[in-house]
DNA sequence: CGCGATCATGTCGGTACCGTACCGAAATGG
DNA sequence: CCATTTCGGTACGGTACCGACATGATCGCG
C-alpha cells in the first residue's frame, strides 16, 4: 500500500508515466477518453452510455464518440442489451486489458523513481 | 515518500484523479499535451520547440500545435530567445501553475483513497 | 393496443489535431 | 560575403472531436 503522495511527487509521477506512454507511441487519448476507458475496466458492470455520461458528467454524444474511438482501437466493445434493447452494454476486450496492464506498469515504474 | 504502487492501485489512482479533472470541466488535454505541459513545468529550462519534440519523441508541428493550445489556455507562454533569435523559449504562467496545483491535489486525494 | 418516455446514435457546422512538406529568418563557417 | 544549416512556424489534405439538435428503435404504462 502506498503512503500519501506530496503534490510534487504526484506531478512527477504523472509526468514520468505520461512520458513513457507518449514515447511508446501509445494512443493519444484525451482525459475524457482515458477516464471513460478506466471507468469501464475498474467499475463494476453493467456500463451503459447513459450511465457513463452521468458518472463522468459529460454529454451522451460525447460518450458515444469516445466509444467510437475506443472501439476503433479495439479497447472496448458494444453489445446490445437483450433484456432492454434500447440499452448498449460496454464491455472490455483483451486488447484493452493488455494496454491497461502496460500502462499500469508505466505508472508503477514512475512511482518507483520518486 | 510513497512506497511502490501495485498495478491495481496505479490504475485506480489514475482513474480517480482523471474523474475529478473531467468532472471539474478541466481542459480536455490529450496525453501528448499533458506530457508537454508537465515537461515545461517540471524539467529545468530552457525549453525550446525542438528540444521538447526530441524529449517527447513527437514531431515538431505536434509540439507547435500543442503550444498553440496551451497558449490559448494561458498555461504556457512563448518568448523569443534574444541571444539566438531563431529559438523560442517556452515559459510557465501563473494560470498554468494554478491549474497544475489543482491537478496535483486531485492526484493526492486519489492516492489517499487507496 | 397506443402513446409518451427513454435510449443510443445520426446530423450539422465548426474547430482542432495529425504527418509531410515547405517557408523565411537567423546563425554559422569557409 | 555567400552557401549551408538550424530554427520555429505554416500549408495542405485528411481525420476526429465538440455541442446542439433531430431521429429511430424500444419500452412500459394506462
Amino acid at each position: 500500500m502506498a503512503e500519501t503522495l506530496s503534490s510534487q511527487e504526484a506531478l512527477k509521477l504523472w509526468h514520468q508515466a505520461l512520458l513513457s506512454s507518449v514515447r511508446a507511441e501509445g494512443p493519444d487519448l484525451s482525459a475524457r477518453q482515458m477516464a471513460l476507458f478506466l471507468q469501464v475496466y475498474l467499475a463494476p458492470p453493467p456500463h451503459t452510455v447513459r450511465g457513463l455520461a452521468a458518472t463522468l458528467q459529460i454529454s451522451k454524444p460525447a460518450v458515444v464518440r469516445a466509444l467510437d474511438t475506443l472501439g476503433r482501437l479495439d479497447f472496448t466493445r458494444r453489445r446490445r442489451d437483450q433484456s432492454d434493447k434500447r440499452n448498449v452494454l460496454i464491455q472490455r476486450t483483451v486488447k484493452g486489458s493488455v494496454f491497461l496492464s502496460e500502462f499500469a506498469d508505466w505508472v508503477v515504474t514512475a512511482s518507483d523513481t520518486l
